[in-house]
DNA sequence: AAAACCACTTTACATAGGTCAAGAAATACT
DNA sequence: AGTATTTCTTGACCTATGTAAAGTGGTTTT
């Protein structure tokens, strides 16, 4: 249940139980339906989001006006577009609900008023960030060392709400491929 | 020369010259040859490093043992694994000079303190992670919609001291294809 | 229940880029 | 200077993935 998600997501030596209270109470419930924006590309984020339930993806859109698929978020995980939210600029990517979700979400100016005067929040937010970053960096170097269907096996050993939730073609553009390449390797997996 | 180093790479609305002065104090020199170490895999990360003169490159050994380059820092950037110095994990990536370099490192120590005890270092700090991760996303982004001759040329473009610098190895692993490939690349270009 | 639409699959064909192996050119080593 | 080593180029061939277009099944709209 909820208060579950705020352990999860807020879990760090430096922040007890006080200071938990005091970041829960600033986010505010959302319930959002299948397709639902979070934030619109162009706009400035003015706030990050936790995911109770349901799934939320990031995308872009490319020049040819084709939409990329750059980040699932799953159930307890963090739905922030942090160079929009941190840099005060106007986002380029879209954050929108794949399925009916719940999420949390917490305000940028109340988001400040805690990492500026709460230690322990400061070192959870650089800590995510620096995790974010890696994890970034890890799917990039994965994309030029592995196949395509490595990729796709990967995710769905790791991260197998995706795989059932989201539609094929924002799968496929998540792992850098046409969508009926997706649908080849998914043929091949059946029938190997 | 040096005081500029410092104003370029440190340079935010709410970091005034007294918080310079300090900032600056705490960073020493560091004279690198070709080929050094700043960090290497296994190790964590205790410091980063402004890069002053030279060329450092940060990368990673995949399952084959293949070197793949996942960052190049020029002149004026800031080299800092993130990942294992603000999670104190040990790093998958090493930390090179390319060429000889002349780098100012901040300890961890050091910099823990000004980011705790200067709000201004820390929006600083904030702002320069978002913008490594908008930067980490957009490379991936072009890994997927772009060719790699478009790619190359990109990188001429915009970070001229890689191509004139790195060998083509490190080039070629950086922007995601065989060395052999780039080559071929290169050759194309030149005859049209 | 038609019609229209959407998500996915399948086939045929095209191509960017990979692999491997052989040279050439440059650099470093003794 | 001469040898060894690394770096880069080139060619022949191969394969994973892209593109385009048609087909299937399911879902929504009217």
């Amino acid at each position: 249940m909820t208060a579950n998600l705020f352990q999860t997501l807020y879990n760090h030596p430096l922040i007890n139980s006080d200071n938990l209270q005091e970041i829960i109470s600033l986010h505010t419930k959302i319930v959002l339906q299948k397709n639902d924006f979070l934030l619109e590309e162009g706009k400035m984020a003015n706030a990050y989001f936790l995911v109770e339930a349901g799934l939320i993806r990031f995308y872009v859109n490319d020049f040819n006006g084709n939409e990329i698929t750059t980040q699932f978020i799953c159930e307890n995980e963090i739905a922030n577009e942090v160079s929009s939210l941190f840099q005060r600029i106007p986002s380029v990517q879209n954050i929108q609900a794949v399925t009916d979700a719940i999420v949390w979400k917490i305000d940028f100016n109340d988001f400040q008023h805690l990492y500026h005067s709460m230690e322990s929040v400061r070192e959870w937010g650089r800590e995510w960030m620096s995790a974010q970053l890696f994890q970034t960096q890890q799917r990039s170097i994965e994309m030029i060392t592995q196949s395509a269907s490595f990729r796709y096996l990967h995710l769905m050993e790791n991260r197998p709400q995706i795989i059932q939730q989201a539609p094929l073609k924002q799968i496929a553009s998540y792992l850098g491929i046409a969508d009926t390449s997706l649908s080849r390797i998914r043929k091949d997996l059946v029938s190997s």
